[in-house]
DNA sequence: ATTGACCTTCCAGTAGGTGTAAGGTCTATG
DNA sequence: CATAGACCTTACACCTACTGGAAGGTCAAT
């Protein structure tokens, strides 16, 4: 099957996996007598495999450790179960980080009239100055 | 003053104030005898004014509108407003997704048991077949 | 004179791809 | 058989927002 097949499949685009080749995340594809990567079964499952850790939300690296415990038969589900709580933790700070911007966000949102006038609460606050 | 005493105050550090000089995003510095950066109280403002919105979590290209705003006497509070609005919803968009994968990894982590075994309900569901 | 802490510029690397160019291959149609 | 269009290949550049490091100039104190 050849790449561009193997990413409509996969849900993935060709580049990216050329790319996810070319970084090692996974093995070269086998080629074809015409040059052309060629697509397997096995191929793929590691394929969807890794476009599901993707957009759960792990970085390559991330992936990269799963895929080595999915293809490892005697790992044990506390590896796993680990590498995904704190990844989990990870999700959360960025959450309360971008939780705290919000509220940042709105107040400064509510305090703006929004007007022709110049006066502007939003620019009044990010100007302000400090006594040092 | 000094780079490293402008970068003191504003809070960003002399290789962003340089980086954000080459970018574009503040004026060239005037420069001392010697050649190097000399800042004044109206620079200082703008590295603040950079640094706050930043890390308030606007972009560069973001904080690049926001300074031209914060510069032109002729504006209008309805246009910072309104890219303030539109960041929020940014930032919104954002979280639900962060939520969602946390959700999607909280699921996960209850599902995996976490001991010696080699089953684990993360890489069955990371490696799920779909009919297609 | 030397040391250490500044300052300068420039180049490279980070994450996770995407865009584009230059060229080879395959398939169908006239 | 030629050619068009859709594939495929590689390689390089670009994106965001910096950060690290090298190589070299300057300044203040000893």
């Amino acid at each position: 099957m050849n790449i561009s097949q193997a990413a409509k499949i996969s849900g993935l685009s060709p580049k990216t996996i050329r790319y996810y080749e070319r970084i090692q995340l996974i093995d070269p594809a086998s080629r074809s007598e015409n040059g052309y990567r060629d697509y397997n079964h096995k191929d793929l499952d590691i394929l969807r495999f890794v476009q599901r850790a993707r957009s759960t939300g792990f970085s390559v690296e991330e992936c990269r450790q799963l895929l080595s415990l999915y293809q490892n038969p005697e790992r044990h589900s506390s590896e796993v179960k680990e590498l995904v709580q704190e990844k989990l933790q990870k999700v959360e700070d960025q959450i309360a980080e971008l939780e705290h911007m919000r509220n940042t966000l709105k107040e400064l949102v509510t305090r703006c009239p929004g007007d022709e006038a110049a006066q502007c609460a939003i620019i009044d606050s990010l100007a302000e100055k400090e006594e040092h």
